[in-house]
DNA sequence: GTTGAAGTTAAAGTGAACTTGAGCGCAAGG
DNA sequence: CCTTGCGCTCAAGTTCACTTTAACTTCAAC
């Protein structure tokens, strides 16, 4: 590898659009790779600006770091990654926005048949119903799925109220 | 109002579904209002299990806290909120929806053209392009709404680079 | 009267995904 | 040579929507 060819910090945050503290961050993640100059500097590969856009967008699908990384592990690291390996790996975000997509829709069915109504009630209404303190646990589809969840970071489970 | 249709913290969060802290803390953010009795504990009218409805449902259609202070703020304070005002305030949902659902419709798009074809360029890949780094700033529809990005909390706007 | 459950406060903690700041070294250009 | 700016590390800060903890007080039942 030609060091011609490696790109220094500047560089890659420019034709990214990520700022030097979140490309850090990722390799520290270890996300993304980096060599060093003889003076400590960042050289990255051409290929990170692939992995980088990659990144962007799986964390628009809403993926979290964690499964960007279990992700980026299934690309072969003994040869350059191709479009069909690219492909691969994405291909199930399809899926996933599906579902996101359903269950708003499942949402809005909820919104227009219940708040249309003026209701609200805590007792009957499954739009605001907690779902595991008044209804059965965990029966029925829930409303919202947790990627689509504004997400709660000390929530994780449902809140199960006072003991 | 007589005491004894006021209701106790106990009963509150049984009927919510919700934690006492997280009672606590929305009547700290102005959600809802709280009497105190003679030795200080909180007493809550019957009104506030359908203001925490409310809340619940709004925080699943994913308003934050401030908004949803701010469309609490629209009831009526001199009377008793009615269906018609319940509904008023949560009218505009079904669209925030609609513009939910049309974002990752858009999204799901740009995976078929975009993934599909193997490329995640950063140049040409409006899927995974920046948005503001490459392509004209704020020119176009986003890929997704910031509802529905995962919110970074320190990202506020999008990246700006490197000076 | 004693005990245990339920209530109170204020302050600190949580987690993700980064950013910011302090205090450095190094590089390039005039 | 000197400045300007990019780069480095490590620690701490940020946001949100709460929860947890510590240290009490009060209520209800026995």
């Amino acid at each position: 590898m030609d060091p011609r060819d490696l790109m220094s910090m500047g560089e890659v945050t420019s034709r990214s659009g990520f700022a030097a503290s979140a490309i850090r961050y990722y390799e520290s993640e270890g996300l993304i790779e980096a060599h060093r100059s003889s003076t400590g500097q960042r050289r990255f590969e051409r290929n990170v600006l692939r992995r980088l856009g990659f990144i962007r967008a799986a964390s628009n699908v809403g993926l979290s770091i964690e499964e960007i990384r279990s992700e980026l592990g299934r690309l072969p690291d003994n040869r350059t990654p191709n479009k069909a390996d690219w492909h691969r790996i994405s291909k199930h975000w399809a899926r996933r926005l599906d579902e996101q997509i359903a269950a708003l829709e499942r949402l809005k069915q909820g919104l227009d048949s219940c708040i249309g109504c003026g209701c609200l009630s805590l007792r009957s209404c499954a739009f605001s119903n907690p779902g595991d303190v008044v209804g059965a646990r965990g029966q029925g589809a829930q409303l919202l799925p947790d990627t689509l969840r504004r997400p709660h970071p000390t929530r994780r489970a449902a809140p199960t109220g006072p003991a």
